[in-house]
DNA sequence: CCAAAAGTGTTGGAAGTACACCCATGG
DNA sequence: CCATGGGTGTACTTCCAACACTTTTGG
């Protein structure tokens, strides 16, 4: 490196105020709700976008990582205790995407599991994924991706525990599946499927009937509570002689 | 350093209990060379981590997006025109990640085809992802979450077209296979999945037997060269009713 | 006994691996 | 004509969707 160039370096560093950027987390936090994938929205009482609504998150502080910071920003929101999982989703950069100031954000995906109810405040409210409202700057784009990962994760990972409560019979289990993906799944497969997987495991325990009769169901619960892959090499696998 | 980097610094720090960080875009470009999955890297010659390897990247600017930022940044270590695929991997937040001020880093993936060798930097040489030498940072964690986003994309997207050169025969192509994924892949079975699924497509033309004779490989060439989804739903997927 | 809901058995197809065998070329 | 590497055919396996059939309950 010759001296102009060390020059230009340091001027440029000096001069960087784009060091300024400011940093915010977001979170698209999902549940199934009444049979419908539901996100966690938040309703603008400021320019810009007034009126619209916004996924949850803010600032980053100077000493925080981006994950404790969507967790403490989460805590307005819901109970953080109730979040069954989250991760890191991606990072929004156009320079244009706040019109008040450069603001870079990165997005996290929350799961909250479909039996609890957590306390929101009046602003902030559940929508179906699926047809959003208004949307603020790039949030609508932001949940897309937050549904695509949902999808995709469901179909290779054990992340079902997360949309799922502690216990749940398969029918339930297959009622989260649908409003996720989008399309039917067969209770009857998707129960040999995690099994055989060893996602799922029968608690000996079942569910009466309801009123209109009926064989009483049996309860599952999902051995793990942390994402696992349990079906990595889709296709492409190493031979059989690796193992 | 400098006078003027060292103001640069004060300012920032001092701005930073307001929740600035600054920002830099980071690059986890890889390379089949030589049969072997390689990085670019850089040698620090400053503190901290002098002598150690880092990854190539820098500053975000004020005004560009961090896709932009990072394919400027690489302009400096190889031709951005080699660059086959870019796509973003994660952001890494820990207060802690950089000794001297707090620092946000977004890492890339890039690849570069097998059939070019850029000219790079004297400082810049590529290395075996899986034997890194001594690195700066977190960079080893990027690294490593770079060779997983590849390694699992290779399964359900023609991701291989950002690998292989225009043209190549079914043993180069699972010879990128195998390096990529860290295990034997075999010609013969590669050729027919990836047909299948539309990924490669016979060119008509083949290459000459070598000395040893043999029979003269036929050439196949990618049929898209931007990534796609080729196959989705590995499992879960819809009901073919819904078709 | 009938309706309803859950669970089991079975079939068939799709996708991939493994491997034997055939083909084309150079010496 | 033989060694070498590429290509084809095919058997076998795994995984899963589909669907008929059985089981267990409430009225």
């Amino acid at each position: 490196m010759d001296i102009s160039e060390a020059n230009g370096r340091a001027a440029r560093e000096a001069e960087d105020t784009s060091g300024r950027a400011a940093h915010e987390a977001l979170a698209v936090v999902l549940q199934i709700r009444d049979s419908e994938l539901c996100v966690l929205l938040w309703k603008r009482a400021l320019p810009p976008h007034e009126g619209c609504w916004s996924l949850p998150g803010g600032r980053l502080r100077a000493d925080e990582s981006l994950g404790a910071s969507i967790r403490r920003q989460l805590a307005q929101k819901v109970d953080v205790r109730d979040l069954s999982h989250l991760e890191q989703l991606e990072t929004r950069s156009d320079p244009g995407r706040d019109p008040r100031r450069r603001t870079l954000a990165t997005a996290y995906l929350g799961l909250v599991p479909a039996h609890v109810d957590p306390v929101v405040p009046d602003d902030t409210g559940w929508h179906p994924a699926a047809d959003l409202p208004p949307m603020a700057f790039d949030h609508a784009a932001i949940v897309h991706s937050g549904r695509q990962r949902l999808r995709a994760k469901l179909s290779y990972t054990n992340v079902g525990f997360a949309l799922a409560p502690p216990e749940f019979t398969m029918s339930e289990l297959s009622g989260y599946y649908r409003a996720a993906l989008g399309h039917d799944v067969a209770a009857t497969n998707l129960r040999r499927v995690l099994l055989r997987r060893g996602q799922i495991e029968d608690t000996g325990r079942c569910v009466p009937s309801g009123r209109s009769g009926g064989r009483p169901a049996a309860l599952f619960s999902f051995r793990e509570r942390t994402l696992q892959i349990t079906d990595a090499f889709a296709v492409l696998r190493p031979p059989s002689t690796s193992l």
